[in-house]
DNA sequence: GTCTATAATGGGATAGAC
DNA sequence: GTCTATCCCATTATAGAC
């Protein structure tokens, strides 16, 4: 039973790419944390992307959720604000995970557009539901503005000398995004 | 008078860094654009640094201006609202510019750190002035949020399938940071 | 100012022994 | 499962002719 090695891997590697950028961490920087050599790696990940792949994969099926839970409700107010308030746990919960995406759009684009893409789209579809039915193009504009306000969550670190808890962050960032929407 | 190579030179590096990212374009593909071999650039700019040096410097300066003029102004509904326009105009004005930073953070970061801390330093100063005097972590936090909807701007074309006027963009994303901020 | 040629480095990935 | 050794490739950058 070495899955032990396995998440390891995983989690020097989310660790890195999530700080330093994908596209500027080496594999041979990843295996040396680990206390393994590179080629020890290919045992386990086939490939850098497949090493991505396999640590990206709980952030997809989060947005899913929210997705598939969105997709069943009515749109109201309530319901919007419930719904951002999910998107906002996810993110919360995969913090680094998300950091990935954003401390490095175009590596992730260049080793795995495929992955990108279904990032993209999942946010798409939310800030099409979040637009509600037959919406303007500001409606539009305002539910991607909600959900860039949800990425606060992850800038405000790099802005904030404080630690802020995630119970704060919640409460305000929620109510920001709202207010974003004018609701 | 051949300041027109010198030119050429950043206009298609500033698209080229722009979408494919900074880490992700090469000096071989940005010299065989303009008509030149690599090794012809290098005697333009001294090396990729420089080159993201020179076309970073107009955004720099936008950020300044907005910088210094928010430092003048009391901390007033209405100064808010017109620092916060001036800074999404600063951002239509340099949209792939400020594209560069959003495709590839950790890039810039390695290549050319200090140009990415004086970046951060201006958004660390604005969000201050936004959030106001002796600020609570929730009028922080709110100021940030305001200053991601304006990142809304450039997401947009990522998210929409139509085309969306400046004009528009302007009203709707101004209303909407104001909204995160509850003003 | 632009070229050809090449150095120097570091990356992802594979072969094969143990 | 892990290792050593190596391949192959692209990159930044420089040297020196024209």
């Amino acid at each position: 039973m070495d899955g032990d090695t396995r998440d390891k891997i995983r989690e020097v590697a989310l660790e890195l790419f999530s700080t330093r950028g994908f596209d500027q961490t080496s594999l041979r920087e990843i295996a040396e944390r680990v206390g393994l050599t590179k080629a020890s790696l290919y045992y386990h990940y086939s490939s850098k992307q497949a090493l991505l792949s396999a640590i990206v994969a709980p952030l997809v099926d989060g947005w899913q959720e929210v997705l598939d839970f969105a997709s069943n409700q009515p749109h109201t107010p309530a319901a919007v604000r419930d719904v951002l308030a999910r998107i906002l746990d996810v993110m919360l919960d995969n913090r680094s995970l998300v950091g990935i995406f954003m401390r490095d759009p175009a590596g992730v684009v260049a080793a795995a557009e495929s992955i990108w893409q279904d990032m993209i789209d999942m946010g798409n579809q939310l800030a099409t539901w979040l637009a509600g039915p037959a919406p303007t193009t500001a409606e539009q504009l305002r539910a991607i503005a909600a959900m860039e306000v949800l990425g606060a969550a992850l800038s405000a670190s790099a802005y904030l000398k404080e630690e802020v808890s995630d119970e704060e962050m919640r409460e305000v960032l929620l109510d920001s995004a709202l207010g974003a929407m004018r609701l």
